[in-house]
DNA sequence: AAGCAACTATACCCTCGACAATATTCCACG
DNA sequence: CGTGGAATATTGTCGAGGGTATAGTTGCTT
């Protein structure tokens, strides 16, 4: 072919992005695996924390996760088996369950979280100063508007997803 | 617990990284898969085909796209069965072979290349005016710089994987 | 020159997640 | 009121990928 296609910017630029998130993702996964959690496990009970009555239905979560629904079945399954979540039946249908963090979830993710934050400072955000985080972040928004399947494109700040809705939000 | 510890600035940091990732590695994937290529195939593809004489040996390889050796040994199993790389033997070292891209695999890449990069440029590099997206990458990079396990620091381009060299360079 | 240490590649087993199929329940429409 | 279609969760099956053990090869040390 010719002489390298690979130098082209947009290849390096997204180089440098994929090789960010797959440093943190490295991280971040052996801090929680100190703590007996796998990173899609760590993802679900934030997402269960995050949500009202610690709770939420196997679809919504699938679709906070981008994890199949199958997928959540058997992660669930793991996370019960574990006692960190349980089952519980929905009264208004009987088709869904819902799936909640119990006392155990929730200690674990609280002895999981502060160590989780002091990763975060200090390979990411505490790498830059405030002014060129900012401006990261910005950037960052933006792409992520643009890209994001359910991009609310409006709101400012939640990030992580949308809210935490009790029906299908996306 | 409390009060969304959610709400930190730091989680929705990481969280926008993450999101950005995630929508891009997944219309990528969608991509590559109308051209019968997995990210990881695609990946493979791409670190040969910027090696000398579009070859590597199997554990540079494994070290470049961050996949354990046994992982490269189906890759290349797969994609040997393909058609698109073929082993040849180590003359020089006996223990070794390399994996060498094909006629075909290097059709195939073309044939991918470009709606690759057009996809970057529509989701990620052309949301950006030039100099936000220059500060973003900057941001990058620094960051890049601490976390990445063999980061070399002083280079200002390579972002992707330190160069094509011979032989082990993390 | 020979034995030992280091390195490389693969075989086997495990976990994890997606897809397809199934059973149950809800809803809409006739 | 009943029937067909949509939605929800689960299970079977499959492929992908990592970890460990194993076999073969090379290089170094003595």
């Amino acid at each position: 072919m010719n002489p390298n296609v690979f130098d082209d910017s947009r290849i390096t630029a997204v180089g440098l992005l994929f090789e960010v998130h797959a440093g943190l993702s490295a991280r971040f996964a052996a801090q929680m695996e100190e703590h007996g959690l796998s990173p899609v496990e760590f993802e679900v009970l934030t997402r269960l924390t995050r949500s009202p009555d610690n709770q939420l239905r196997m679809t919504d979560l699938a679709a906070q996760t981008s994890l199949s629904t199958s997928g959540v079945t058997r992660v669930v399954d793991r996370m019960e088996r574990d006692g960190l979540i349980v089952r519980r039946a929905c009264a208004s249908d009987r088709r869904s369950s819902f799936a909640v963090v119990t006392p155990a979830g929730l200690r674990r993710l609280d002895e999981c979280l502060p160590g989780h934050l002091q990763l975060i400072e200090d390979w990411f955000t505490g790498q830059l100063d405030p002014p060129a985080l900012n401006a990261l972040l910005d950037g960052l928004r933006q792409v992520r508007d643009a890209v994001h399947p359910c991009a609310t494109a409006g709101s400012g700040d939640p990030a992580t997803g949308p809210e935490n809705a009790k029906s299908t939000d996306c």
